[in-house]
RNA sequence: GCUGGGGUAGUGAAGUGGUUAAACACGGCAGACUGUAAAUCUGCUCCCUCUGGGUUCGGGGGUUCGAAUCCCUCCCCCAGCA
């Protein structure tokens, strides 16, 4: 039997570490985090890292691969994705693709088409980056290279010059990847994520945060999210805890905002099956009596299921 | 109670007698996005029967051809003095 691929993902604050870590212990799967910000090392109780205790119930794969301020890509991802999936199918286990970074996601359960760079050419990176986005966009025109839909963003601007042309080499999905959304609303989402919040500061965030920039300085990764308030509130920006964390749940709002834009997206809508937290639990302790290849079974059925309701009602 | 400052969209704030009041920022909503993605970028955000129309600047009154802007009065907030 060809192991399947679960991908658990949804929007930050959904549940969906705990989620897999109880469906990997029940059905024999390791999880691959598909997550741009737990890939840094040391950027723990700010990207709200599974813990120490929650990695030893189940393996837990693509954390802490890169330092902050280092250079971690798609390609670096994918590639890592591929060979632990490999792995974990070598070992008769379920391999799980578990996170809330969508392009990381798409990345690898549609085989996009990246190929590895030969070298990165930090100076004609940062030449372009002086650059205006006038200036960008008459190169790249000049050069004749089709530009980006989102003709005023800078970045798209400057990667379509460096590689050349708009990659958007991909796959359909596999037959044997099974794709579930976590379905959370919004408000849930926002009271989940101040709860989380408060624990995040009660868990030594502030001390991290201070840390982490004396160690790496302000990059990017740091900047951002929680990190990005922690810092305004030790620069003085920010003057209450009551505002920081206001401002921390305002800032995750603004992710899963993000995310759940992503995933709605045509392209691939057709391809989530999104269940509630509490449906899936139920599911997995309803089966109980079932053996691990019963609720994987299950699952499968049931995705299948979802597609063909979903492809039928498309075309018609 | 007195004196001074102030009350403009969900919030902060610009406008201080004259082309269409609400720039700008934040928040909210929607969207794009294949190598920094928790990034980056775009649109909408007083009301409506919405390629057009209507209402508004704490309440009321007044001056003026014309008032968010000047005057009177009342209400509320802040600071200082009692």
């Amino acid at each position: 039997m060809n192991l399947p691929l679960i991908v658990i993902l949804g929007p930050t604050a959904s549940g969906k570490t705990g989620y897999a870590i109880e469906l990997a212990r029940r059905i024999n799967g390791e999880i691959v985090c598909a997550d741009s910000r737990t890939v840094y090392r040391g950027m723990d109780v700010g990207t709200a890292k599974p813990t120490k205790r929650e990695q030893e119930m189940v393996p837990h794969w693509g954390l802490d691969l890169a330092e902050p301020n280092g250079r971690f890509t798609l390609y670096d991802f994918q590639q890592y994705a591929y060979t632990k999936i490999a792995e974990i199918r070598g070992r008769q286990h379920v391999p799980m693709l578990v996170g809330g970074t969508g392009l990381y996601i798409d990345s690898v359960i549609y085989h996009y088409g990246l190929a590895k760079e030969a070298s990165f050419d930090t100076t004609r990176r940062s030449r372009l980056e002086q650059m205006t986005v006038t200036e960008l966009t008459d190169y790249a025109v000049f050069h004749q290279l089709e530009l980006p839909n989102d003709a005023l963003n800078k970045r798209r601007l400057i990667r379509v010059i460096e590689q050349g042309a708009v990659n958007k080499k991909c796959t359909q999905l596999d037959d044997n990847t099974v794709v579930i959304g976590i379905k959370s609303d919004r408000e849930t989402l926002r009271t989940r994520s101040r709860q989380r919040s408060e624990q995040m500061l009660a868990d030594g965030l502030i001390e991290e945060t201070k840390r982490l920039i004396q160690q790496y300085g302000l990059v990017e990764p740091l900047r951002r999210n929680a990190y990005g308030v922690v810092h305004q509130y030790l620069n003085g920006d920010i003057t209450s805890r009551d505002e920081l964390i206001d401002r921390m749940v305002i800032a995750d709002g603004h992710l899963v905002k993000k995310q759940l834009t992503w995933w709605r997206s045509p392209r691939r809508a057709g391809d989530i099956m999104w269940r509630s937290l509490d449906d899936l639990n139920k599911q997995m302790h309803a089966s109980e009596t079932l053996d691990d290849l019963g609720l994987l079974s299950q699952l499968i059925a049931e995705y299948k299921n979802f597609q063909n309701t979903h492809n039928t009602g498309e075309n018609h």
